[in-house]
DNA sequence: GCCGCGATGTATCGGACCGATACATCGCAC
DNA sequence: GTGCGATGTATCGGTCCGATACATCGCGGC
């Protein structure tokens, strides 16, 4: 999940960790607390050993020439190969079991404008599935073991019960707005389109919730 | 995580780890899928080597003599000890920031029938903490730095948002109904009961959502 | 002037937990 | 009588986290 991660914000622009986690906080807030860089360096390490990133030099903007004295040792700024990028659009097509658990599914919807709209589709489908059956589960535990269990325990189920219920309507909305084609038309993912840079046109148009 | 888990559930009664998945799944079934058999066998080991828990022999029941030809190499029955109990009793008390995030608070309340009201109130109180810090972080992504993420990605926060107002309502509730004294006495965890299976008296009263 | 301190920045290590896999037994349906 | 799904125990490699260490930079207070 993590390499999906950095793989697309790299493909936004080059990066270096402490910033790359600071992006991945923001982009993935929602679904996680925040990265760990015991994770993320290994990471890094990894993705750059299989050839999908690569380091770029740091400073290209005014020729400053640097004194050497302070040894610079400064920060490694990572970018994605064309292999990332292949890789990439691979792994935000291809949708298996992982895909629909929560980390993985944030994860993939985090890059769904970088995704086609089949794929879109298929995996909040999958989503829902998953979501449906957990939500079964809960109901199966609230009716049939419930005088097994106590009351706070029984409390938590009903409030992972009611998380569920919101989840499915939610995910029914977007997947309706995939279908009506008020969805964006998915932005080219892996081809080269060189010199672009962050407008994503994408809106998916779920209409704003007005609570009363 | 798993160790409390394991313990509290144990507590209740012996188990084959088998059973232990199910009943750890069925309690636990709000807040993560299933626990790996890959970290429960070794888990259980861990606990056994520190005394917690010990292996107890199978069928006690009938003293039908066993032919010895099918070798029953079987189930391997695990049974808390005094130790384990005070360790239970001591990790259920203390909380750390651990205690506050999603599955570290679940675990937590799922036992909060076997702990004291004090702690059940801190613990409330550190989580909906922490979910207001989180729901803060939502905020300010979704107004500071709105344009610069695309249309997806604002989705998803706004639907993590949302479950975080709803989880401060629903933390809200809880806190409100400890303090009222409508929660349970706690009944006492650590102090031997010698028999007393699982007839739980707590209502955490959370009134009934009626939804329109 | 200089001192501390919080933000920036890179990095490692042990441990928790997962997913895949293997293998053996039991009951029962076909 | 045989296959197959549920029960049952167990290991292995890999991902990710939390704690920790350490170095630099800018800025405000004394």
């Amino acid at each position: 999940m993590l390499e999906l991660a950095i793989l697309g914000l790299l493909q936004e622009s080059p990066m270096h960790g402490y910033e790359l986690r600071k992006e991945l906080t923001a982009k993935l807030g929602a679904i996680r607390a925040a990265i760990s860089y015991g994770s993320l360096y290994p990471t890094l390490r990894r993705l750059q050993a299989a050839g999908w990133i690569t380091e770029a030099a740091e400073t290209p903007a005014t020729a400053e020439e640097v004194p050497a004295l302070t040894s610079r040792r400064g920060r490694v700024v990572y970018k994605i190969t064309a292999e990332g990028k292949e890789r990439f659009a691979q792994l935000i097509a291809q949708a298996g079991p992982e895909t629909y658990d929560d980390t993985g599914f944030g994860v993939h919807f985090a890059f769904f404008a970088r995704t086609d709209r089949a794929t879109r589709l298929r995996i909040l489908e999958g989503r829902r599935r998953t979501i449906e059956e957990r939500r079964e589960g809960l109901r199966d535990v609230l009716g049939r073991a419930a005088e097994r269990l106590d009351a706070y325990t029984l409390e938590l189920q009903r409030h992972g019960l009611d998380a569920c219920e919101r989840e499915v309507r939610w995910l029914e909305e977007l997947i309706a707005n995939e279908r009506s084609g008020r969805a964006p038309a998915a932005p080219q993912p892996g081809t080269a389109d060189g010199r672009r840079d962050n407008n994503n046109p994408p809106p998916p148009g779920t209409s704003r919730k007005e609570r009363p």
